[in-house]
DNA sequence: AAATGAATTGACTCGGCGGTCAGAATTTCT
DNA sequence: AGAAATTCTGACCGCCGAGTCAATTCATTT
């Protein structure tokens, strides 16, 4: 009785202390790329020492793995949630864009590692993050094939428009800096015009 | 009178050798990153041993900044000799991005290595690629700007559009392959369309 | 053949980083 | 208070990778 509470808040703290953790290895590992960066970068970043980062993880590649997890869950929650919706063609992939721009500007840090520390996991890990990358571009294809059935897009091949539509906008996160010049959504905006009228059958 | 044509022998085979040395580590560093391999993946990737790379190189940074070098000298020159034609706005930026998206699917190690580790660099060479891709960048916006004056583009920040065609070719180095597929000219042209086509003024 | 200089080797140092562990400090429960 | 669980510490190990260096091999010249 008593144990399960005790239970649940022994887990509440770790979680809080783990997600700490992760926050502020993101930052660093965004910052200067996983390999650079070492457990006690992390750790006397937060004022602990290496151990405590140990005590909580089990190793340096379960501490970039979580944070791969925690890219993946927000950001296809986020785009499952846009599919939900029952919008026709056109602003469908636009509201898509639009969403990815604004969770790249939203954080920096996770678009930089995802991008570039793939090669950081294990072979196993690295397969599951190709097959969920491929998994949200296809949200993208066939939001954009829909348009191109339905006369409104012009027939361009899926994958370079929706490659080209994700690098623009990941590229904000080599840019982008809060608080100057034009908002994300500002941006975001700019992105979902110029793509949609470049897609435009004319 | 001897000494010259040996001293020119001499260097003409160190340099063949450094060359194929940078030809070597840029491959590598692309796959993984440059923190991720050691002096001894690249010097036994050609068959030689570590001090054979130390024999034509000071040390890994040399290494890392003269690829760095040869990437800015060939896109810039690129880039230049493009500016040079006196096409109209929207040829010229279509020319600039199709330019662009080439070099970048040509030798996609470059592209992977000049936006992913130039935080391997020292800050002092840090701040002359910082330089330099301004410039770059500024290449591209005069010619935005050109179009926007001449009433043709539509008057959005050139930053924003700028940073998202170079987004948008960059990422091409994350999934082209040679050889399958649309060739790098279709693919280009792809994103000059949609480019030109978003930018118009309606 | 000898001498000179270029190219190459392999063994070595040294520092740093991932990861471990025994125990100390702290908190929580009874 | 005392026991039990938890969190935290700091010293330690082993390995790996950058960079060095003395010595050797190879090529060229005279």
């Amino acid at each position: 009785m008593k144990l399960k509470v005790r239970e649940e808040l022994k887990l509440k703290k770790q979680a809080y202390v783990q997600e700490e953790i992760l926050t502020a290895a993101a930052t660093l590992f965004a910052e200067t790329g996983v390999r650079a960066v070492t457990i006690d970068d992390i750790a006397s970043s937060l004022g602990y020492t290496k151990s405590v980062v140990y005590y909580y993880f089990k190793n340096k590649n379960q501490v970039l793995w979580e944070i791969f997890e925690r890219i993946h869950e927000a950001w296809s929650q986020d785009m499952v949630s846009i599919m939900e919706t029952d919008l026709p063609p056109a602003e469908l992939l636009g509201a898509m864009i639009r969403q990815h721009a604004l969770n790249v500007m939203g954080r920096k840090a996770w678009t930089a590692i995802y991008f570039r520390d793939q090669a950081e996991l294990t072979s196993d890990q690295q397969k599951i993050i190709v097959k969920r990358k491929r998994e949200y571009d296809q949200l993208f294809k066939t939001a954009y094939t829909k348009g191109v059935e339905a006369g409104i897009f012009r027939d361009i091949p899926s994958h370079v428009i929706v490659s080209g539509i994700i690098g623009m906008a990941n590229f904000t996160h080599a840019w982008f800096k809060e608080g100057r010049g034009l908002s994300p959504e500002e941006i975001a905006n700019h992105y979902v015009e110029i793509i949609l009228n470049g897609c435009r059958k004319q």
